[in-house]
DNA sequence: CGGTATCCACATCGATACTG
DNA sequence: CAGTATCGATGTGGATACCG
C-alpha cells in the first residue's frame, strides 16, 4: 500500500467511507502517527483523515493516544475489536490484488462494445 | 437479508457503492429478477438499482439476460469472477453479524461521553 | 415488468488557510 | 506536528413520473 502504483487506491470495492478500510490495514503492524497515515493514503486531506479516524474511534475500532509533548505526538492503534475487522478487510484486499486485472479487462471490453 | 431487521442494511462497512455488495450476496443461490432484488434492498429506487447492476455487469461480476417475452423478464446472475467476490463479501457480512452489537455499544458509549 | 427521464437534496470530498 | 475552520465542487442517492 505504500507503493504509488498500489491497486488498493483504485479498487472499486473499498470499504465504507473510502478511507476507513485502508486505515485499518495501515494499522496492522502497530500504532501509527497522523502524519504516517497520510503517506499511504495519498491525497487525503487532514480534514478527511481526521473525520475518518474519529469515526473509527467512535465505533471502537481504534484508540487515539495524545502525548503531551512539544511538538505534539498522537498515535492511533487498533483495538481488539478493530483487529477482528482486519481479517475480512484483508480478504477484500487479497481479492483486489488477485482479480483487479481481470475486472479492468472486463470493464474495458464492456466499454469497447458500446 | 430478507428480514426487515437485518443488520446488513446498517452496517458501516458496506462495500463500494452501498448496494453492490448486497446484490452479490443476493445472487448467491442463483439468478434473480430485477423485482426480486428490490425486495431485500429495501428502499432502493429503480434508478439506483439499475446503475448498480450496470456497474457490476460492466466489471464482469454479473450477467444480464433478457427474455423476449410479454411481460418482459430479465435475470441477473453471478459470473465465475463474481463468485470469487462472493467470499470476501460474505466474510464482511459475517463480521457485521458477529460484531455489530459491540460496535453499536461502543458508539453509544462514545457519544454519551461527549 | 423492467426499466428511463428529470430534478433535486444532501453528504462527501477536497483545496486552502490558519492555529495551539 | 496535528490538527481546525471555511468554503466550494462534485456526484451519489433518492423522489417522482412516465414508457415499451
Amino acid at each position: 500500500m505504500f507503493d504509488p502504483a498500489c491497486p488498493s487506491g483504485v479498487t472499486p470495492f473499498r470499504i465504507g467511507d473510502k478511507w476507513a478500510g485502508m486505515v485499518v490495514l495501515c494499522l496492522e503492524d502497530g500504532p501509527r502517527r497522523f502524519s504516517e497515515l497520510q503517506v499511504p493514503l495519498r491525497g487525503v486531506t487532514p480534514k478527511v483523515l481526521t473525520e475518518t479516524l474519529r469515526a473509527l474511534e467512535r465505533d471502537g475500532m481504534i484508540t487515539r493516544t495524545a502525548y503531551p509533548e512539544i511538538p505534539p505526538r498522537v498515535e492511533y492503534e487498533l483495538t481488539p475489536l478493530g483487529r477482528t475487522l482486519f481479517e475480512p478487510i484483508a480478504a477484500c484486499r487479497e481479492w483486489a490484488n488477485e482479480h483487479l486485472p481481470t475486472l479492468l479487462a472486463a470493464r474495458e471490453s464492456f466499454d469497447r462494445a458500446r
